[in-house]
Order: structure tokens, then sequence, then C-alpha cells
DNA sequence: CAAAATAGTTGAACTAGGTCAAGAAGTGTC
DNA sequence: GACACTTCTTGACCTAGTTCAACTATTTTG
């Protein structure tokens, strides 16, 4: 399963943890479209992707889509706050391609830690390195230009490219689909 | 100690728990505009301060400094990917006034938390909770205006609005010294 | 495969915010 | 109490990125 696949790769964890890891997770599967989360709702599940690609975003003041980050296969998707804290989410998270998830609700996660406590310190280091990249997605907006964040779009995610509409590229880095495609005849142009 | 009393009030620790986080900190003074870290050092400790006032920032590749976040009183501050990775740091923090701190290490944080297994999971949800934060100001850059960003300031930091020279909160908020003095200009007229 | 929807491009006019320069007010500090 | 130093304000000009509108692909769907 790739579950355990991944596991093995990221950190030292026994067969027996891992068996007792992957038991502890469901298949779901979503289609195309469809909502894995929807705001105003409490977020039940941590969802670990397995194939597939979904998209986090909230709806901002102006009733526009403001994309958080995008995850397919191997990476991990939620909102924890809300699935942390038993809160009504503000985030949306759809799918953009059929996807196969393994999701666990909050119980069964704490549960698991206390079965595999190596486990939560490997989530709290997951949650470090995700702060680190926001960290870093902020510096960017603060002090980058939007083709330098561009440049990094596709440094982060360079099987992402293909797969994505232009505009959502767009709206992640956060201009308007017109500027990204200047930017883009401007970079063709050398 | 006011280590002890934050922590009675953000979560139930028993008082022998409280002695034992307590005795494993230090007493560390720095003077206004004396480093608490600077970038290429490893950041050796977890600070948290008990008075003063402190800002964390880097220097972009434009060469300007650009802030990333303020702490005073009851706040905990760290570069926590050099703290807990022992990786050269990009930051540096720096003394606002004249600050005290209580400080740990990476490995007696560790120790401590085999003792109080409560802590981790504790720090675990303030990881969460900076990262909230941190998701919401990337918000704000990528859907909102800077008077809006200066609104959001003003209600996060009530406290240090007074503390701070207008260009430090203008370096905060992503914007120039005199587009914040317009800002606030604006805003007087009503 | 035609119709409809969605995605991407281009131009023109506009705006939020930046930069530079100069002066005014405060604030150390010897 | 004068000197330097830092902070804040204001004006004039500049630029990165937006908005709107029209046109052209490209997908999707019946």
């Amino acid at each position: 399963m790739t579950l355990s696949n991944y596991l093995k790769e990221k950190a030292a964890f026994t067969n027996d943890e891992l068996k007792i890891i992957s038991d502890s997770f469901s298949e779901v599967s979503f289609e195309k479209k469809s909502m894995l989360l929807e705001e105003g709702n409490i977020c039940r599940h941590l969802f670990f992707i397995t194939s597939g690609l979904v998209k986090t975003y909230f709806i901002d003041r102006n009733g526009h889509e403001v994309i958080i980050n995008f995850a397919s296969e191997n990476w991990w998707i939620t909102d924890i706050h809300s699935f942390e804290e038993n809160k009504a989410s503000r985030l949306y998270i759809e799918a953009m391609e059929d996807t196969e998830c393994l999701v666990i609700n909050v119980q069964d996660q704490y549960a698991l830690f206390d079965k595999v406590p190596k486990l939560e310190r490997f989530f709290r280091m997951l949650l470090q390195k995700h702060t680190g990249a926001l960290q870093d997605r902020l510096f960017e907006h603060i002090a980058a230009t939007a083709e330098d964040r561009y440049d990094t779009f596709l440094e982060r995610y360079p099987n992402l490219q293909n797969r994505l509409p232009q505009h959502q590229i767009a709206n992640y880095i956060g201009v308007s689909p017109e500027f990204l495609s200047r930017i883009r005849k401007r970079k063709v142009k050398g």
C-alpha cells in the first residue's frame, strides 16, 4: 500500500507500526469536481492522497476564490484547525481530478498516536515543514514579483504545471490570469 | 514565575509538571538592539519572553529587511526550522526593547517532552495556531489591501501600536513607510 | 460532430502602491 | 543647549499589476 511505502521512505517505522497505521485508515474515492470539504462544515478527516489532485481554497470578501494549495499523490491534506478543534471550516477542498484517498478521523488519529507515538512526532515535523513553506510563500508575496512567484511555483510543483489550467496557477500565485499570460509571453521571448 | 502562570492559563498541567518544566529553562537578558539570533547561525534556543519586545526578520534579495513577526510578553519565539533540524538560519531575531527571556535548547526540550508528554502536544497545538496565523497573513497579502492589513495589525497587536515606530509597522504589513503615513492620514479624515 | 462552455491572449485605460527628494518634528546624547 | 540621528509627512512622478472587453483556441457534452 502506498501509505506504508511513503512512511518507510520518510521515517524509521517498524513493520508492526506500519501495519497498525495502515489499518487505521480507510479508502475513499472522489470524482472530479466533488468536494472533500465545504465551508461551514467541520473537517472530519485527515486525507492522504494516493492518486489524483485536489485544491484547497477559500472565498474572500469580494466573493473570489483564493487557492491556498494543491495536493497530489503522497500529500497530506486537511483543514487542521477545523479537524483538530472541531470548528467550522472556512475552507473548501475540491477534487480537480478523480482522486483516491486514505482517511482517518480525529479520535482514531489520537488513538493511533497512543499506539505509535513516533507518528505524533512525525506529524509535528510535517507541520513544521508546512509552516516553513507557508512562511516562504508569505515572504514571496511581500518581497518578490509575480514572475518570481511563478518561477517558484514551477520549481515547487514541477509535475503540476501541465495538470492544471493556467488560470488556477495564476490564482495560486496571486495574479490575474491575464497577467500570468503576459508573464509567460515575456518568458518565452527571453 | 511567569512561565508557570502562562502554562496554567493555557492548559491543564499539574504542579509537578509545571515545576519540571520551569526547572528546564534558564533566564537570559538582552539589551535593546542586541541579537538573539543572526543569519547563518544555528538557532540554539527556544525563547519564552517574560518582558520586552523582539522582532524576527530576514534580509531579502534586494538587501531590505522583511519583518516576519513581533513577540512580546508571554510569546514563544525561535526559528523552528533551524532549532529543530540544526540548520543554519536565514533569520535575525533582534531585541527592540531590553528583553528578559526563558530559554531551553533542543536536547533539553526533547528530554522535557519525555518527562512531560503533555508539553509536546501543547507545542504541536501552538505550532498549529501559529500556522493558522501565518495562513491568515498570507491570505491578506493575496486578497486584501494595505489598509485592511493595517487594520488587522491593530487588532492583532493592540498593545504594540505605541511601542513600535511606524516604519516598522509599515515593514510588517508590507508597505512603504510613506504609504502607511498616507493610509493613516486618510483614516483620520474618515 | 455541432453547440456550448471553458481557457487563453491581447490591447487600452486605470489604480494601488513604490520611489525619490526635501523638509519638519522628535529624540537622544555629550 | 546644540549636534546628530532617527522618524514622519508631503508632493511629484513612476510601475507592476488590475480590469474590462473583444477575440481566438480548446475542451466538454448532448
